[in-house]
Parts: C-alpha cells; structure tokens; sequence
DNA sequence: TTGCTTATTCGCATGATTTGCAGATTAGGT
DNA sequence: ACCTAATCTGCAAATCATGCGAATAAGCAA
C-alpha cells in the first residue's frame, strides 16, 4: 500500500473525498505487518476516533482492495485479513500465537506440478505454519495467545 | 479417507454407530476429488436420502475430520472444503470454473524462507491458480462456472 | 462564507456459514 | 423384545460480511 499522503493524491485525483475516517485507516495500514481482520482495525480505530462504524472499516477494507492498494488473505477459514505489502512475499503462520509474518522465499521457480494436467498457473502462494521466533524461545512463551486468530 | 469398508471398521472398534447417513456420506466421501463443501455434500446426499440433515452433514465432516480421515481446506475466504486425499498434495484453483485441482509439486524441498527470521516450518502447502485443462480449451469452455466457488 | 451536489458514513437488516443445544430416534448389545 | 447410549434433527444463535436508505459532510462554486 502507498503511504497515507499518496493515497490522499489517489483519492482526489478520482474524485474520491478525504474523510476523517479514511485517513485514520490509512494510517493505521500504512506498513502494518499484523494483516489485521476488519474487526481487528476496526478495534484499533475506535480507540483514536470513538464513534467510527465497523461499517465504514470494512467499506474503505474493500475500496482499498479494489484500488490494489490491499490484498486480503485468509488462513484455515478464519476471517478475512488485510496485507498491505504489495511485494511479492508468502506468508508464515504460527501454530502457537497465530502471528502472520511475510516471508521472501527462494528457489521458488524451481518448484512445478508433476503430473502433466495442463494446469497453467499464473500464479503460485506459499503458507508455512510451524512455529515462530519468539514461540520458539522459552524465555519468552508467555503470552503466546496474544494474536491468536479465530479459528 | 480409508474406503468406507474401513471406515465402518473403525467406527465399529471405536464404539461408534453404523447409522445409514454415515454410510452414504462415507461413500460420498470416498475418492471424491471435487473437494466439495458441506452444502454440496448435503444437497447430493439429499438427493439419495431426502431428510438428511445439513447439522448431520456437518457433524459427520467434522468427525472424520478429527480422527484424521479428512482434511479441511480453505480458498479465498470462501466456505470450507473436505479432502479426503490423505496424500502429500497441494492444491491448483482455476480462476475461470473454480474447480480444485490436487496436484503434487516436485521440488518443494527446494523451496526456503531467504530471510533469517527464525521461523521453523512444520509443514508448507502451495496453492497455485490459474487456468485448468477443461477452461484452457477452446471447445469446451461452455460451462465455465460449473464449480464456482461462492467467493 | 454560504450553499449545492454528491460521495460517504452509519446503523440496521439480511445473508452465508457454522456451531450449540435439547428432544426424538435408533443402533447394537443383552 | 428391551435398554441405553450414541446419533440425528430442527432450531436458535454466533460469526463474518454485505445491501440499503437516511443522515451527514467533503469539496467546489459563487
């Protein structure tokens, strides 16, 4: 996603209003790497501006991502969550905490489908679940419920 | 998914009851690789049992789904999907029909998170999408949204 | 600044998917 | 045939997301 000053340029030059509530979620999105659900964000805006609606989040979510500035990914059924890194990158959940984390991934070229099904993809995503840094450290497992996701 | 000869065997050793609606959904289930929903599976089932109910359907996936018998897989936010290839596969979604392709990937092995984040995968699944066989060809591009996924 | 036009916000209803619950039913053994 | 526990079923309810219409406010023009 670009920064909060260039959506504010995207967003007159078609025509689109600045509202109060658009720039908080701009924002709030700008080079967050937690790919918050809706409900999640909207938590997060409430605190700053009481009063927002759940359902302004969600049509400002789906404005974004339909201008290519988000993209939503969803793991194992849970809701939907927002990613604002618009770079080629995978993703790595954990089993633990539920934390997401973008990941680059090599060698990727070299892996192809086996059978000859004549499937011809245009595009490919990777999701490792295991266990995270800070999971991994005993120190420091206190809190491992702390993103938990919903399911 | 084991074969329904089996599977009654299991449930059988375990205590468990052999009532007519598991039978059919566990020769529904068996092979199937359409990787239907519960609905899809309830509106079939209903088809050759009027009366089955969709609470029955539910119930019977997420049984077999916790003694291991089944998988359940997501796409795109959509609704939950079962598999009952217990395999080493992944998944190739077509963007035009929706239909869910199992395919096996070499060199996975291959594949490698670049950064040192630290993060220990257990397991890794890859989805690709793109075009299957069926929506490639000129011919046959009729009925395009057949399988079409609800989201 | 005032006023106009139209995009936006908001709250509520609705839809889709899934699970909890409790009473009716039935499989499987005695 | 009978008992008992497992199962099935229907309905309520939870969760996530979207449609809709009325109220509001951004941005522009005078």
């Amino acid at each position: 996603m670009r920064s909060p000053e260039q959506l504010v340029e995207r967003f007159r030059s078609e025509g689109l209003k600045i509202t109060p509530q658009r720039q908080l979620l701009f924002s709030l999105l700008h080079e967050n790497a937690e790919h918050p659900t809706a409900e999640a964000l909207y938590t997060t805006a409430s605190a700053q501006m009481p009063g927002i609606s759940l359902r302004t989040v969600y049509q400002t979510l789906t404005d974004l991502t339909e201008m290519g500035e988000l993209s939503q990914v969803t793991f194992d059924g849970g809701a939907v969550r927002f990613d604002p890194n618009l770079t080629d990158h995978h993703h790595a959940v954990c089993n633990e905490c539920g934390a997401i984390a973008d990941v680059s991934i090599d060698h990727l070229d070299a892996v192809s489908i086996s059978e000859p099904n004549h499937f011809s993809p245009s595009s490919t995503s990777v999701v490792f679940h295991g266990t995270c840094a800070r999971c991994a450290t005993p120190t420091s497992n206190l809190d491992k419920s702390a993103n938990n996701q919903t399911r």
